[in-house]
Order: structure tokens, then sequence, then C-alpha cells
DNA sequence: TTTGAAATCCGTAATAG
DNA sequence: CTATTACGGATTTCAAA
């Protein structure tokens, strides 16, 4: 399943998760490499989908985006009723993430809006769509932590456990 | 509150969101400017906090980061549990997001681990913090959607119309 | 993986609108 | 004040070994 990422790649995903537009030479200086072999490590890396693109951090209250929310969502137990919701989900630019999820709920949500009459309009809209029996949301009131970065703990190679699928984690 | 954001400088952050490695001299033919233009820009946005950094998105499969769960937490209500609770969160990797919520809970975490087991330690430790009182977990069994760009509905700081434009302003 | 090389790009400066 | 042109230096990208 994991591709070939050896220490070398990882060092490289990590310099470029801290600086999407850090140039070749100064990665191989980090790493050891000289630019052409950092570039071809990056080539190979975006065509295997291990790199899937690069993007600005844009704060977003500068877009009139600074309100957060994760909202959780039930839908009615049929299985017809996920795609219409899923795709209404991804064609609003308001909804960043998505996540279907085991538990009491079906989804839960993150959406950023202007304010909360625009969440109210939003969620407004989310309840219109069929099968949502009902949403719950919670507004942030400050967001202590928002990184895209997956952390990048150490060489993929070992297989410390590969237990089962996803089982509930019951907690309490 | 709002920099001066107009419409040229929207679609420099549009591009730069879809990739954050485009060279100005591309943006530049987007949007209308010579390359030395959208430099300017980029750089004024970049002082002003609008542009925070670059990054690449890497896949979290890759870098056996494939679970993600939502983490609802409870925290004792005095001021004071708060602060270890947030360093530690903040320096946990695997912890993407932590936001402080009103409502029912205190604190709401988008957290990303190998398995199953490593969210059950990652959990573990999060009720040895001090103040936190119940933390629940859900699994997802699906990312429908999960994208970092904040959403770039029109000009923000009001736009009077210099002309006619390719993209009206909608309010949302 | 490295070296080499060509095309392109960046970033500054000076100028013009 | 912002955009454009001009230009030296850096970077990307492709060869070849």
């Amino acid at each position: 399943m994991n591709d070939q990422v050896d220490e070398t790649d990882l060092a490289i995903l990590r310099l470029l998760q801290t600086d999407g537009r850090a140039t070749h030479a100064a990665i191989g200086k980090a790493v050891g490499l000289t630019g052409p072999s950092v570039y071809a490590r990056i080539k190979r890396m975006e065509r295997d989908g291990i790199i899937r693109g690069y993007t600005a951090l844009i704060d977003p209250a500068a877009l009139d985006q600074g309100l957060v929310a994760i909202v959780r969502v039930s839908l009615k137990a049929s299985a017809d009723e996920q795609e219409p919701f899923e795709s209404i989900i991804g064609a609003d630019p308001q909804v960043l993430e998505c996540h279907d999820v085991d538990g009491e709920d079906s989804y839960i949500l993150k959406v950023r809006t202007a304010s909360p009459q625009t969440l109210r309009r939003l969620l407004a809209d989310l309840r219109g769509v069929p099968g949502v029996t009902r949403t719950v949301s919670s507004i942030a009131l400050e967001t202590v932590k928002d990184v895209t970065a997956t952390a990048v703990l150490g060489p993929v190679a070992e297989a410390r456990d590969s237990g089962r699928t996803a089982e509930p984690a019951e907690d309490r």
C-alpha cells in the first residue's frame, strides 16, 4: 500500500509542508542533495500522488470568513440519502471538511462563514437537504490550532501494528 | 479591520490557493498584470498577514496517518485548566485542529493517527491532562471533503465598480 | 545521483502612466 | 501610487553520464 518513501523523502515533505515555495536548491542543502535530485524526487512523489498539490495559506478573516463552526449532521438511515447530501457539500465552498463518521452522528462538518447570519443560512440549506433530520452546531469562540500539515513521524516502513480495521473507540 | 483587498488581489489569492507554486508570470497572465506587479501585490499581502505562508498538500496515507477522528473534549470549568491543555494540544503534531467552542463541549479536535491503536494512545494522553473530564470520539469512516482553501466569495473591502468585471460579488 | 546547460523566472531598479 | 520595462542573478527543467 505504501509507496517507497525513504527518510530523505520524508525530510523533503517536511520542508515542503513548512514552506511550499522552497527552492529545490535550498531543500537540497538541507537534506544533502543537489537541486535536480530534489526535483526528481518531488516529481516522482507528485506522480505517485504522495504530493497532492501546493496551496497558499490565507487568513480567513481577510476574506471575511472569520467564523468557524463544527456541525454534526444526522441523516436518515437509507442508502440513497447520502448522494444528494454529499454532492451539495462538495459544491459549497464554505464547507471545508465533511467526515462520514461512525457513532451517533452521520457526518461532521467544518464550515467557515462570515457571520452567524451566514451560518444560519448555511444550516438552513443543510436542513433542506432530503434525509437530513438534525444538525447540531458548535461555534468556535477561538481556534486554538489549525494546521494542514500531516505529522511526519518517521520512516513508514516499520509495521508496529496493523490490527484490524476501524472499530469504534469506546471512550467516555 | 479588513485590509484593502481588491478584486485583483482576490483573483491572485484564488490562484495561489489552487496552485501555491504558480509563477508570478502565469498568475499575471491570468489576472491581466505583469510578473513584477503580481510580485508586489503578493509581497504586500504577505506583509499584511493576508498570506500566511505556503504548504504542500500531502496524502496522509503515504505518511501512515490515514485515520481521522473528531474528538469532543469536556474540560472542568476553571480558568487555569485551559493552559496546560492548550499547550499539550499545540505540541502534538497529530492534533491538527483544536477549536474552543461554545455549547456543551469545551473543545473539538481533529486528530490524525496511524490506527485505532494510536488513536487510543492519544486519547489516553488527553484524558491524562488535568481538567479533562470527558472525551467523545467519532472516527471518520470516510472523509468526503477536506480542503484548506478558504472560500473566496467576492470583494471584501467594498469595491465600487470600475467598469465591468468578470465575476460578480455574491453575498453568502 | 550528479554535472552541465538552456529556458524560464525572480526580484530589483528605474521609468512611465 | 501602482504598473511596466529592463536586466542581472537565481531557479527550474531536461539532458547526458
